[in-house]
DNA sequence: TTCCTCGTTCACCACTTCTTCACCATGCGT
DNA sequence: ACGCATGGTGAAGAAGTGGTGAACGAGGAA
């Protein structure tokens, strides 16, 4: 469930959207000054926020500006009232992730707020590290790509994080909590499907390649573990 | 020991900056104008650069500019008395990689050069001004003119640019926002298609010529790749 | 001035990937 | 063996991403 922080000082428009976005499913928490905002973004880290420009205490531009400069990531989105070309550009240009002009549906809101949440877990950050090497199984960072046998599997952005979460613990288990929570930020989530879902992807792409080995275990009730585990005669499907 | 060129024509500032970069383990050089600060960034190659806007001889941006246009992409960090968002912006866009507003601390100077320093190293695997040949492709960044062939490619400066960046990277696959931010100073904002738009040409001008390799790989949802890959006889267009 | 080049943005389209769901298979305790 | 819980599978709609052509505007050259 992905912490919202709302920075705003009209305290009923903070209501609104603390209620919509809870309701919508995130985990909102409203402050009302910029001072506040941004002590809570450094300390808290929530996975979005969602700025309003004219603030008491520092205001919105300087805190945009200061956060990102401490090199904090998290996504803005912006809300205000002016809303002039002018504005919406120098508001990207320092780091503001999106901008909505009052006034605005709670619905369009939400809409927004889960696009920067959902974006600000896909961004790849730099391509780098070491490449590891299990067995035939080969895990490119550089090239976010992994070889079997010296053929690209073509995996997608997404398994292929998968792939490189799970060697990066390479004989341990991970929970299926674990891998949600790293990969796709949702912080509990009951029957989630998500995670076995791309587990088969992945199982299809890199086991089934492979002629000698199996690389993905399950561990029944816990989770998965990447470990090399040779193919019997029988086991070749 | 990093190189620091300093072009600023207040001695006593200058002397200041010398001294807390100094003592900060950095070599530092000063100059007094925008001719020979041009001049010792052409033929020195430091590390990077601290530039003041106001200079005699040729100004800061017009010595950004010319730089960036010569491919030479030693970091470089802006002091200024003017501080409005629109010289910000600009800077930023010819190709600054930092600003600061007159006045400043020492320290926080020596924070800004250092946090540029270290972008410079990551991209310092290849030796600056070597031409960089991959296959059929040569890119001399003396010249600020690629060859397919033997055969100039007439790219634009930022083309140039954006290819020579791929190029330093080679097999490495290079994010949007990496891109953006090393080439045009953009923070990532994020739906910039500036990007797609200039390996669009890019590719025209060079996979196309090329006869026998395509060079510029896309990785769905990461970036892109400089990496030569055979054409097929059905690949062809 | 007018003409050109270049950088930037936009809209549209095709395509890929993500997510969810229902249903089936298997494992585990009793 | 039985029944519940857990994991595997396939498919389909939603959302995201990249390629492309074109238009616009700023700035320099003629």
């Amino acid at each position: 469930m992905p912490k919202v922080l709302i920075v705003e000082d009209d305290e009923v428009i903070a209501q609104g959207m603390a209620r919509h976005l809870g309701a919508a499913g995130f985990d909102p928490v409203s402050v009302g000054n910029g001072t506040q905002g941004l002590a809570r973004l450094r300390y808290e880290r929530p996975d979005v926020c969602v700025l309003d420009l004219m603030l008491p205490g520092i205001d919105g531009w300087k805190l945009i500006e200061t956060a990102r400069n401490e090199g904090i990531g998290t996504p803005i989105v912006v809300v205000s009232a002016r809303g002039t070309e002018h504005d919406r550009v120098h508001a990207l240009e320092i780091g503001a992730d999106d901008y909505l002009v009052k006034p605005f549906s709670m619905k369009e809101l939400v809409a927004r707020v889960r696009a920067a949440s959902r974006r600000a877990l896909r961004r790849e950050e730099t391509p780098r590290g070491e490449p590891i090497e299990i067995e035939e199984l080969r895990i490119d960072p550089l090239e976010v790509q992994a070889y079997v046998d010296d053929q690209s599997a073509e995996l997608t952005p997404t398994e292929f994080r998968l792939l490189y979460q799970l060697a990066l613990d390479r004989g341990r288990v991970v929970t299926r909590d674990e891998l949600l929570q790293k990969l796709w930020g949702r912080r509990e989530s009951h029957r989630d499907r998500t995670v076995d879902v791309f587990v088969r992807r992945l199982r299809e792409k890199v086991d089934r390649q492979s002629s000698t080995h199996t690389f993905i275990q399950t561990r029944y009730g816990v989770g998965y573990r990447l470990e090399p585990v040779p193919k019997t005669a029988a086991s070749v499907s």
